[in-house]
DNA sequence: CTTTGACCTTTGTGTAACACAAGGGTTTTA
DNA sequence: TAAAACCCTTGTGTTACACAAAGGTCAAAG
């Protein structure tokens, strides 16, 4: 099958999927003729594969290691657990960032409710946010 | 002062103050025989307002509009509330994301306890992997 | 058989917010 | 006075694609 059609079936679009090719994730054969991409099942199953390990938070570099491993005919699962055991705190880190920036928006926000505008004097730019204390390590 | 002695007041590196100058949020004097970058109180202010916007969810673009607003005399204060009460969803859209992943990922360490590792066959790449499901919409 | 629309190719650019290195001038300090 | 510490500009790298351009190919319709 070419390009769009594997792309039509993974559920990606066709430049994911030729982005992957450009990354060596896939390595589709050639049509003599026009050097069209060929893919056949297996590839459609490797890209089912990539799209579970990008759910998982793995990233595209990532999973071409775990490819590569498996192509040699070695196992890359103590490989995975540990990508996946060593970048689960970094989530949860970068989630606990994102719900401090939502507190802090939302905080300004009711906070802003009676607040005037005012009109900005060269000291302050806008009393908004200039009211927001700068860190809350 | 010169640019390390503003970003160390500003607790921020040299490397960013540079950056904010490139993309127009500061417009320092230069020094007329060395080209240095000469800041004042002001810029030391308005790099504590940039920190303060940057930690509400701002962009650098966003706030190079915010500031423009300020520099041209305007109040730039309900621009400021629309981007941020536009932003706010957004940012749980992605908290959420985060949080599934995260949920996904400490599933899969869990599940994958007591897995064997399994070599891979043509069929399977990483059972680890394969054993998720690609979608949970 | 030809047109046309859909699809294919490669290559280059853009995205966000800096970090970092190179190559070269300047200032401060020991 | 020479080294250490800073300054400048410019270019590159980071992530995972999206998008556009320029041009070749293919399938169905006329």
């Amino acid at each position: 099958m070419k390009v769009s059609e594997l792309a039509r079936r993974a559920d990606v679009t066709a430049e994911t999927v030729r982005h992957y090719v450009r990354e060596g994730l896939l390595s589709p054969e050639r049509h003599p003729d026009n050097g069209y991409q060929l893919f056949n099942d297996y590839d459609l199953e490797r890209l089912g594969f990539i799209q579970r390990a990008r759910m998982l938070g793995f990233s595209v570099a990532e999973i071409r290691d775990i490819l590569a491993h498996a192509d040699q005919g070695d196992s890359p699962c103590p490989l995975v657990r540990d990508l996946l055991a060593s970048r689960l705190p970094r989530i949860r880190a970068r989630i606990a960032e994102l719900e401090a920036l939502a507190t802090r928006m939302e905080a300004a926000l009711v906070s802003w409710q009676d607040m005037p505008d005012g009109t900005p004097d060269g000291h302050s730019v806008c009393r908004l946010i200039e009211s927001f204390p700068e860190e809350t390590p």
